[in-house]
DNA sequence: GCAAGGTC
């Protein structure tokens, strides 16, 4: 039997299709969809299915020193999500002869192959292999490849693995050596690496170049020139620098009523068209249309999936040949682009091309038509500019009418510049980019012109500019950083760390301490020099020159030495690590002894205390704390002069507590007004639900019952911003009205009857929970086997929303005290309970 | 609980 593997499902699919025509048969092979015919089956992978580790002896961070891990073993470890088309590949290998490599054409895929490979020589040594190599997956271009296969590039992949491992070594040492000797443990670890330790430097030399930016003013000088098409001319100094200097000028020529045309240059100025798009330009233009680079890719990589446009994840800016370009333009002529695609196809297409071609992908561009109903609203604004991008590639220049007029007054020269677009060419087809016309009158030499008055802008010169994150996507790509399918992954890890916050990209005080400390002890990993080594090496095992093994012990040897003056200075070390640190948790003056106050750590989580401990025990709650890490933001509250704080919750968007104190004020403000807006009666003991101010600043509903013997909660949905409406319409099955949420600026959000909601929310969330599997099944019998203990009466009943069967699922879980409730995490706890969310859990928890 | 690279 022949067996083809490509890099991921979708291309199994396409290529058994173009291969075999119709003969193709779909066969579940140990849950992973196959296709066959006759002799030969494919099957798709999912990227790399196995991965590196260190074996588990290393797991233990504070036992384990950091140093050993340079040289520890490293092992090969199936990945966990993946086991199935491991095993999988392990039982078709059995009965396959011939394996032919059929995954991306690059390095990683490569090592992707090599692996899958492996993985069958386990169980079929004797196995023959061969390579296909494609760039486009075109019937004539997969046919040809697959009539003249080649040979497994194992130099490649050896390349490959040879970043793998450095990057393994590199990185975990160093988190590890950070986090231990800064006692950041936990969720809240230090963490470094070749790609994130550079970019985050990136940020922090920005921000610290804007510190040190001191503003000069300077002045301009304008001419307004009146009549039927008024307009204006700069002076043609541009800025003055010395105000003594313009006030000189001024005084000469104010009292000036006409200037003469010296001067009139008419030009033309040729705009090309945009060349095709790859991933880190389409992620710029996307932030155009209000998209972030997180969502431009989750949105494009759903579209790739539905068949809408090709894959997004791609270097590539030329098209390769074998594609069939009119025929994809043509498609359209059946779509609302109709107009845009008869004119194209008015003349031979001749597209344009960027620098770089690669040979994974094609740049990105549509494969299908798709209607704007059939499509969410930022999906369709993903797909038409996937799709207006295309037809800009295939367009004429955009041509403008330039002119520029030069105008004398009293001896100084004042420049005007007027241009219009007379050809849009094609910004037609791709209205992204602004194009304003500055339409000046049509002036000629000598002609007299009126001066209505001048104008002074007082101006002052502007630090350079935050990181936006495409900025910074792009900033990544030109220094070799990352990939195009890591880097808006990368930073996000650095928000998840909390080592950046805000959009532009701000670092925190620990992003300083961290940076700082790598500068001066592990200063490769900080630059962008191992990268484009780490590059050149790659090639160098490619060609044969040099040894993967040479490569990786030279690393091995550098990290050595960094970690001897690591080692070396560890106390001083530690000392500036913590001071940055420190300065990072500093939130503002206590409101009663004016002491610094500090987020602090306590068992129940973060919290914000007076550095006048013990003679001020004055505190603020950080209730969402437990859930997330706490970051001190720039902002600074007019009235406290506490710095607003955000909670970062990896994967989620940060919840913004503003003013810890105004927070806590308002929520005591609530509790003491005791007015809150009634929703309707218990389903337990018929008193007032009401809604309540959560201590996060959150909203949830809670059974008022005066003597709190009725503990009934329900959540309340989460957006936190927007005035929650009880409206008159009432749910028939729980007799509670019916809410919406009002944001300024949206169209209000229904939520209906507050408990259908949650019903219905917490349905979702087990069929997630159960579409995961494994890790949930062996939770659930573990908490059987504790569960006959918990008995009697508990005080977690205490809490709104636990009642005598709550507790004993709780017991069985091992919650057993308020405190063990409150330490708990919410998600994991929520494994383990039947039918309660984390959101219901996390109430119980804010109301401890 | 560490990295970065695939894929979803």
């Amino acid at each position: 039997m022949h067996l083809i593997i490509t890099e991921k499902h979708s291309t199994a699919k396409r290529i058994a299709g173009i291969l075999f025509n119709k003969s193709s048969k779909m066969v579940r092979v140990n849950g992973v969809n196959t296709y066959e015919s006759g002799d030969t089956s494919v099957i798709g992978l999912s990227g790399h299915v196995v991965g590196i580790d260190f074996p588990d002896t290393y797991n233990n961070w504070q036992k384990t020193d950091a140093r050993d891990l340079i040289h520890a073993d490293i092992i090969t470890v199936p990945d966990k999500r993946n086991t199935k088309i491991v095993s999988a590949l392990k039982k078709l290998g059995k009965v396959v002869d011939t394996v032919t490599i059929a995954t991306d054409y690059d390095r990683e895929g490569e090592l992707i192959g090599v692996e899958a490979l492996n993985i069958i020589k386990d169980v079929n040594p004797k196995i023959k292999s061969n390579r296909a190599r494609y760039s486009a997956i075109t019937p004539a271009e997969i046919r040809e490849v697959f009539k003249n296969l080649s040979l497994i590039d194992f130099n490649l992949a050896a390349a490959g693995e040879s970043r793998q491992i450095i990057d393994l070594v590199w990185g975990a040492a160093l988190t590890r050596y950070l986090s231990v000797t800064s006692k950041r443990l936990g969720k809240r670890f230090l963490s470094a690496g070749r790609v994130q330790s550079p970019t985050l430097a990136l940020i922090v030399d920005r921000e610290k170049e804007r510190e040190a930016f001191v503003p000069k003013p300077y002045w301009e000088l304008y001419a307004v020139h009146p009549g039927e098409q008024q307009f204006i001319s700069k002076h043609r100094k541009d800025r003055f620098w010395d105000r003594e200097e313009l006030d000189r000028v001024v005084a000469r020529i104010q009292d000036a009523k006409s200037g003469t045309v010296s001067d009139v240059k008419r030009g033309k100025r040729t705009e090309k068209p945009p060349t095709p798009f790859n991933t880190t330009e389409f992620i710029r233009e996307a932030s155009r249309v209000g998209i972030s680079p997180a969502n431009a890719m989750r949105i494009a990589e759903n579209l790739y999936t539905n068949g809408f446009i090709s894959y997004p994840r791609t270097d590539n800016t030329v098209y390769p040949k074998t594609l069939d370009l009119k025929s994809l333009v043509s498609m359209f002529l059946g779509s609302t682009f109709r107009e845009y695609a008869s004119r194209l196809l008015e003349k031979p297409l001749k597209p344009t091309s960027g620098k770089k071609e690669t040979t994974d992908h094609p740049p990105i561009y549509p494969v299908a038509i798709a209607s704007k109903e059939q499509l969410k609203s930022d999906e369709w604004k993903i797909y038409e500019l996937v799709v207006r991008r295309f037809f800009a590639t295939f367009a004429d220049a955009s041509i403008w009418k330039t002119l520029r007029v030069v105008i004398e007054i009293k001896g100084e020269d004042f420049v005007a510049n007027g241009a219009v677009l007379v050809e849009p060419g094609w910004r037609w087809y791709y209205p992204y980019h602004t194009s304003d016309d500055r339409i000046l009158p049509d002036l000629e030499a000598g002609q007299v012109l009126d001066v209505e008055k001048f104008d002074i802008e007082s101006k002052t010169t502007k630090p350079p500019a935050r990181y936006g994150q495409a900025r910074l996507i792009k900033v990544m790509e030109d220094l070799g950083l990352g990939t195009k399918s890591t880097r808006h992954e990368i930073i996000q890890k650095l928000y998840d760390r909390a080592y950046v916050h805000g959009n532009p990209v701000q670092p925190t005080k620990t992003a300083y301490s961290v940076v700082d400390t790598l500068k001066k002890y592990a200063t490769p990993v900080v630059v962008p020099d191992m990268t484009s080594k780490l590059e050149q090496d790659m090639d160098l095992i490619t060609e044969a020159k040099i040894t993967e093994e040479s490569v990786i012990k030279e690393s091995r040897d550098m990290l050595d030495k960094i970690f001897e003056d690591l080692v070396n200075n560890r106390e001083k070390i530690a000392e500036e690590l913590r001071d940055g640190l420190y300065n990072d948790q500093v939130v503002g003056p206590c409101p009663e002894c004016g002491a610094e106050m500090a987020v602090r750590p306590s068992r129940f989580g973060m919290f914000i205390g007076c550095g006048n401990y013990p003679d001020c025990t004055f505190t603020l709650s950080l209730p969402s704390s437990r859930f997330g890490m706490v970051v001190v933001t720039d902002q600074v509250c007019e009235e406290h002069k506490m710095h607003h704080i955000q909670i970062v919750q990896s994967g989620k968007r940060p919840v913004e507590i503003g003013c810890p104190y105004c927070n806590q004020l308002k929520w005591e403000a609530a509790e003491k007004a005791g007015n809150d807006p009634v929703v309707g009666p218990c389903p337990e003991c018929r008193s007032d639900l009401v809604v309540k101010l959560s201590r996060g600043g959150g909203r949830f509903i809670r059974c008022s019952n005066p003597a709190q013997d009725c503990s009934f909660t329900l959540p309340l949905p989460s957006p936190r911003y927007g005035e929650l409406i009880i409206t008159d319409t009432i749910c028939e099955e729980h007799g509670l009205h019916h809410v919406r949420i009002a944001s300024e600026g949206k169209s209000p959000w229904e939520i209906g009857c507050p408990y259908c909601s949650y019903i219905e929310w917490q349905k979702k969330q087990d069929e997630k929970k159960s579409k995961k599997g494994g890790k949930k099944s062996t939770g659930t019998k573990k908490s059987r086997a504790t569960g006959s203990r918990g008995k009697k009466a508990s005080e977690l009943t205490k809490i709104g929303g636990i009642g005598d069967a709550i507790v004993k699922q709780l017991g069985g879980a091992g919650i057993k005290t308020l405190k063990d409730l409150a330490t708990a995490d919410p998600e994991q706890l929520s494994l383990k309970l039947n039918k309660i969310s984390k959101n219901r859990i996390a109430n119980w928890q804010a109301s401890i």
